[in-house]
DNA sequence: AGCACGCCGACT
DNA sequence: GTCGGCGTGCTC
């Protein structure tokens, strides 16, 4: 009797098995519709077996197999069995997050080819020849013709005469391409700098398999152009590429560049902002071979490529590789699994490496490979301390910095001030009676909005109108203390009442609409001071931009997370890479009443290097990572007793059976406790080798599943954390 | 996670 | 006498 092994979307540690009379080895790696309790559930097949692990009456005949699309392959289904042991989530819900929903669902997907590639017709070259009234088509046409290469139709698109594509594809003008080689060829590429070439040569130089570079580039080195021309070798032997990103939606013209430097290749885009539809489209073109490049978020890690050729993951230290709920599995990471796994190059790039990584590249672990010079004829911005200690400061602006506005707007080039702090104020609070805006709902304070005038609870997102009086003593005198972008920006307007001052953050930047709008209005010098968050440092030029002042970040130098100053530090380098892209020369300001501080001394000098020796000396001595490895078990409930208790519970199970070296602290109220009505605590474990960490954690893991825990209460691991 | 079953308080 | 509270246990 032949059975499957079905993967399913519930949280318990498991596979389910099914009967499936027609089933074969083909089936292995089909999305499945079967019945589960009362009702039904898609799931995957991940096995077939001879015989079930359960009683054979109990088991239930599967409902409908998948097979008009391929199934997932051996290898893949070998990657999320890895991500489900390594991060200690059952296989489920690792399927459930890897697979596009409507995949999974298996209603109706399709691979369809919706960005075609395109030649003039026969039909179209009589156009052209024809003595007829111009038209924007047929200007298109001419554009097309003149390129005489095959174009895929979003690449057209984006032509002068773009919108006209519909037009000459209904008059049959425009026709897709017959299936043909050339996917490599690459549109016009600015000239490679002796560095670039060398780096690229390196790689290229490398013997085939698996390889691991740390690609440290500073700001404006051309990181892109080294995985471009990467990307390129690859696509002319065959290969498909995967390209991680942090956030898709901050690099708009990323997307826009890969796919105008190869316009036959077929690029396809993965991240959660897709629609349903288009995610499942990408996904199959990519299992199916039909995409050449894959380009996307933490979650296009998942991406099946059967001809994978090469993995390059811009910004490898950001955060948000990370995946912060659920499965908390690291898309860096696992990337470098999936090189190794099918023997190819990984390339991970960034100004400034994660500790971890330049650790490994420093080890031998991981190849180092260089950029020192910026790409563009500019010289890195010159890197200055204002010591604020003795200054009277007006709203938190030095008189040396308002100088420096001031002396750019004579100039016409822009500034900007960065404050990695939303919204007006961070608290309201009266003087009288000490009352402070804190959220009903989280162990934080609301944060004063003046420019919709709300008070918000930036954990929680609760949200309410800013009062009039002190809710607890009626005094009419409450104030917002402290500072945030909206209030700079309306310091800076009252300072420089002639100057155009443009706010960018999360708030003025909730959707991708608002956000390419806000750049194309920096960048056509619509502002002449910019406030901003950590978004303006990701990686956009502004030729324009000449000065970077920096306030407010001393909080980090001494934050409770080992990580603050690893982030301060990557923070302020790509930050301050901002200013003077141009052909102007750039300067960074840092507002600080540390200015001896190592962490601004070896900024000033760019030198990151120096610091990550630094900080990884202070890692090494204090016993953190990567000098050890760590997990987290955290627990939240409605009371913080119940979370502690569990933990406790979970210590004493772990006391019994943990191996000589694992080391366990007490569990503890997490740094922000309550969190949207729920209170959260955390279990550090840490263990100086990775392999009996893993051994224990599997076993120990497997016990807290079986724990009956009262139904409000919720625990998670987490391998690697960030936050500790 | 759902969704049953199951044993104790206020309603027609 | 029932409707319904959410505690406990199962799902191939």
């Amino acid at each position: 009797m032949p059975y499957v092994r079905v993967a399913l979307p519930v949280p318990i540690p498991q596979v389910f098995d099914y009967i499936a009379e027609d089933a074969g080895e083909t089936d292995i790696g089909r999305c499945v519709r079967v019945p589960f309790g009362r009702g039904e559930k898609s799931g995957l097949i991940v096995a077939l077996s001879a015989a079930a692990e359960v009683d054979a009456a109990r088991l239930k005949p599967v409902l409908h197999i998948q097979r008009e699309v391929p199934p997932l392959p051996q290898d893949w289904l070998g990657l999320v069995d890895f991500v489900a042991r390594y991060y200690h989530a059952p296989l489920g819900e690792v399927v459930a997050l890897a697979l596009p929903p409507g995949l999974r669902r298996a209603d109706g997907v399709s691979g369809e080819d919706e960005d075609p590639l395109l030649v003039v017709s026969d039909a179209g070259w009589s156009a052209l020849q024809a003595v007829r009234r111009d038209s924007k088509a047929l200007t298109l046409l001419r554009e097309l013709a003149a390129t005489g290469a095959p174009m895929r139709r979003s690449v057209v698109r984006e032509l002068p005469q773009g919108a006209a594509v519909g037009d000459a594809l209904r008059r049959g003008w425009l026709a897709p391409a017959p299936a043909a080689g050339g996917r490599e060829r690459m549109a016009a590429a600015p000239a490679l700098t002796a560095e670039q070439s060398a780096v690229i040569g390196e790689v290229s130089a490398a013997p085939p398999g698996f390889r691991a570079w740390l690609l440290q580039g500073v700001t404006g080195s051309g990181k892109t152009e080294v995985y471009l021309r990467l990307a390129q070798q690859v696509l002319a032997g065959g290969g498909q590429v995967l390209m991680l990103v942090p956030e898709i939606a901050l690099t708009p013209q990323l997307e826009r560049r890969v796919a105008q430097r190869f316009p036959a290749a077929n690029v396809v885009s993965l991240h959660s902002a897709l629609a349903a539809g288009a995610r499942s489209r990408g996904f199959v073109q990519a299992l199916t071979g039909h995409a050449d490049i894959v380009l996307g978020t933490r979650l296009a890690v998942f991406a099946p490529l059967p001809r994978l050729g090469l993995i390059l993951v811009d910004e490898e230290h950001d955060a948000s590789y990370k995946q912060q709920e659920g499965v908390r599995y690291s898309a860096r990471d696992v990337a470098v699994w999936r090189a190794r796994q099918h023997g190819v190059s990984v390339v991970l790039g960034s100004a400034t490496p994660s500790l971890e990584s330049w650790h490994h590249a420093r080890g031998g672990r991981y190849a180092p490979l260089a950029l020192n010079q910026r790409a563009v004829a500019s010289a890195m911005p010159a890197v200055r301390c204002i010591d604020t200690r003795r200054l009277r400061l007006d709203e938190g602006l030095s008189p040396a910095l308002q100088a420096a506005v001031a002396a750019r707007l004579e100039r016409g080039e822009q500034s900007l001030v960065f404050l990695n702090r939303r919204g007006y104020a961070p608290v309201l609070s009266c003087p009288s009676c000490g009352w402070i805006s804190r959220c009903p709902h989280c162990s934080a304070n609301l944060v004063v909005h003046l420019a919709d005038r709300r008070l918000r609870c930036h954990h929680c997102g609760c949200d309410g109108p800013i009062p009039h009086a002190c809710p607890s003593c009626g005094d009419q005198d409450i104030r917002p203390f402290g500072r945030g972008t909206q209030r700079i920006e309306a310091r800076l307007a009252e300072l420089f009442p002639r100057a155009r001052v443009l706010r960018v953050d999360r708030d003025a930047a909730r959707t991708r609409a608002q956000w390419e709008s806000l750049l194309a209005t920096i960048a056509d010098g619509g502002a002449d001071i910019l406030v901003g968050t950590q978004m303006m440092a990701k990686g956009h030029d502004f030729p324009q931009l000449t000065l970077v002042g920096v306030i407010g970040a001393d909080a980090s130098l001494h934050a409770a997370d080992f990580r603050a100053p690893e982030r301060l530090f990557q923070q302020l380098m790509q930050v301050g890479g901002r200013a003077g892209r141009g052909v102007l020369p750039g300067e960074v300001l840092i507002q600080t009443e540390y200015p001896a501080h190592p962490l601004y001394q070896h900024l000033a000098r760019h030198d990151f290097d120096a610091f990550a020796r630094m900080a990884l000396q202070e890692r090494r001595a204090a016993g953190f990572p990567p000098f050890t490895h760590q997990a987290m078990l955290r627990a939240d409930a409605p009371a913080l007793d119940d979370a502690v208790e569990f933990l406790r519970h979970a210590r004493r199970l772990a006391e019994e059976r943990a191996p000589a070296g694992l080391r366990l602290y007490d569990p503890v109220p997490m740094r922000l406790t309550r969190l949207a009505r729920r209170e959260r605590a955390q279990l550090l474990v840490e263990a100086d080798h990775r392999g009996p960490l893993q051994t224990f954690l599997a076993d120990w893991v497997a016990l807290l599943y079986r724990q009956r825990t009262a139904r409000e209460l919720r625990w998670q691991i987490d391998v690697d954390p960030l936050d500790v």
